[in-house]
DNA sequence: ATGAAAGCGCTAACAC
DNA sequence: GTGTTAGCGCTTTCAT
């Protein structure tokens, strides 16, 4: 054996066998053309010579990297962790690195991300955007590249990139129909602001139907917030100050419709009784309150495996003309008691993890 | 203006202004020795050209890679999102990357992960031990290439190799002690393999916590699972088919904490009154419980951080002989109602995301 | 203050 | 079935 290097290359193990380098690589990739012969001798000497291949080395050789990149608003909701569960399931088997970056919600943290993962030449991008994205370039540069860039969850349709998103409006639509069915005449509605497609949908929904229901829509009913517990808090007891109160809250957030089922609680509101509720998301934590939270689950797993399956059919469809895709998936609404007023509706199994 | 090339290199920019390439990347870098006149130059030209500059060339040449990567056990829990946020709040500024993989409490996922992370040439590697884990030749394998290795949480004191953990001993001791001083005399508790150097602590702190308050340790009250939420069910029932209710029960987990929440209301007993609960990690969803969960905060995300800062030490100091250093956090016991009995001790202020 | 040249480790023509 | 050669894009001596 030779002296031991830090760092061996396919060098010294051409070297050390007597071929040619390529030979060696030619080896250790399972080249066909390579005899099995020379191909154990050369797992033994890279064994031997605790050979690690070079990732970059050959990335930059080849111009793919074998990395992509993950672009998420923030990792501290439930939804991001399903999301890399849901991109890692996908890739892992396609050899693919995740490269993860997240934007805290400021677009310029989000086009620098880009940038970054750009320079390390990820060979594609999945990504859900920050609230108040509203210039696109930095992903318009991303496609230009080259690169197959995808969106999840938060996207915008007029962007030539395919998305996969649930469907939102029906999403918003079960719930509010579901709440119509149990009897609520009044439900009122949490939104965020109204430049965000998802919520807009959701709004949609809400009203569409309240109308197939035959409810009146009613503006004091509807409460825009940014949807974290304390703005929940704070929308429910606007609402509480109101001649009459309503008979349920479809909020577009779990956390805010916690922040409502906490409210009710300390006013002994009873709940789904008096005051029925339902998120949105199915984090873990609505199936542990009392009542559980009513929630419309959103699949974020499956987004991350859809989002990984369009990159590897797009990364794959190089010569044909670009055809953005749209994938919706159906969201589900999950009932649990805190809208369960009429026992009708059969309860889905409870997964902690989706 | 050249005619646009998909892929501008410094070369391109180098042509376009008749300096060599070697002066272009200097202006890129900033280099002190380079006119004003001409980094003007070339920043122009490269935003003119649209360049992007290329790390994986840099890496291979450099031998930095400027990315580190993150190995974890699972994304399922809070606790992941919070680790990554630890950490690329230090790293982002350093210009780094964050690789991530996950184990699925795999061991030979574990040394897969590592592998790729080593062949992608990571400067280093932050990890938390798959529960299984009992051999570490992979992580000396990292170690040995000379890169800074880093574990949290779950770790092994007899690896070299530095590590920043919580005081599980002391975490599971204020959680006892708090129990035995709101009168609680029969204390159960939930662990895990005791293979797991941090269950081992929990119960040691356990068994210490009781002593010091003059409580025996009885064996019946000790229920080894996989601390899940269907395991915490199991093993409360398993608890009520004991002659004596046991009037307290501490988890090492917070799902296990929740499971015999859940198991206790069913049956109609009283929390706290009759049994009091502590969990431990302080996940979200304790603060939403009814009544809310009592539980240890491990600082997840100061641990993400403080691996992050022991790395960039690390990788300055590669002349000194390698000292492995242990950091370890106090964790903070965090009451709630499931463990106030005699309200004396004042309350934290609660924060969803740590 | 700038240029020329070499090379990081790998792979893919192209030869034979 | 294997070798030769060139080069991916960058940085960095060593010149001047």
């Amino acid at each position: 054996m030779e002296k031991k290097k830090t760092k061996a290359t396919i060098h010294d193990i051409a070297r050390e066998l007597n071929i040619a380098a390529s030979t060696v690589s030619r080896a250790l990739n399972g080249n066909p053309r390579i005899s099995d012969q020379t191909k154990r001798a050369v797992d033994k000497a890279a064994k031997a010579f605790n050979y690690q291949p070079h990732r970059l080395a050959a990335a930059l050789r080849n111009g793919k990297s074998k990395v992509i990149g993950v672009i998420i608003p923030s990792a501290d909701r439930n939804f991001f962790g399903s999301i890399v569960r849901g991109v890692e399931e996908v890739l892992i088997k396609a050899n693919y690195q995740v490269m993860i970056c997240q934007t805290h919600e400021d677009p310029v943290q989000e086009a620098a991300a880009i940038e970054a993962l750009l320079s390390s030449r990820v060979d594609g991008i999945i990504a859900s955007l920050a609230k108040r994205t509203e210039n696109f370039d930095h992903f318009r540069k991303a496609k230009s590249k080259g690169i197959p860039v995808i969106l999840f969850d938060r996207s915008n349709d007029e962007l030539e990139i395919s998305h996969v998103v649930i469907d939102d409006y029906l999403g918003a639509y079960k719930a509010v129909e579901h709440l119509a069915r149990q009897g609520c005449k009044r439900i009122a509605h949490f939104t965020n602001f109204q430049k965000i497609p998802i919520y807009r949908e959701r709004l949609r929904g809400y009203k569409a139907a309240l109308e197939d229901h035959g409810l009146p829509f009613l503006k004091e009913l509807v409460v825009e917030s940014n949807l974290q517990l304390e703005d929940g808090r704070m929308s429910m007891q606007q609402l509480m100050k109101l001649p009459v109160l309503p008979d349920a809250v479809f909020a577009s957030s779990d956390l805010s419709a916690m922040g409502a089922l906490q409210v009710l609680k300390e006013n002994a509101i009873k709940i789904p009784e008096q005051v029925a509720i339902v998120g949105f998301s199915n984090e873990p934590f609505t199936m542990f309150s009392d009542p559980p939270l009513s929630s419309v689950d959103q699949h974020c797993k499956r987004m991350g495996n859809t989002a990984s399956e369009i990159f590897l059919e797009e990364i794959k469809n190089t010569s044909d003309k670009f055809i953005p895709k749209k994938i919706v998936l159906m969201p589900e609404l999950v009932i649990r008691k805190s809208s369960m007023k009429v026992p009708v509706e059969v309860a889905q199994p409870e997964v902690l993890v989706n």
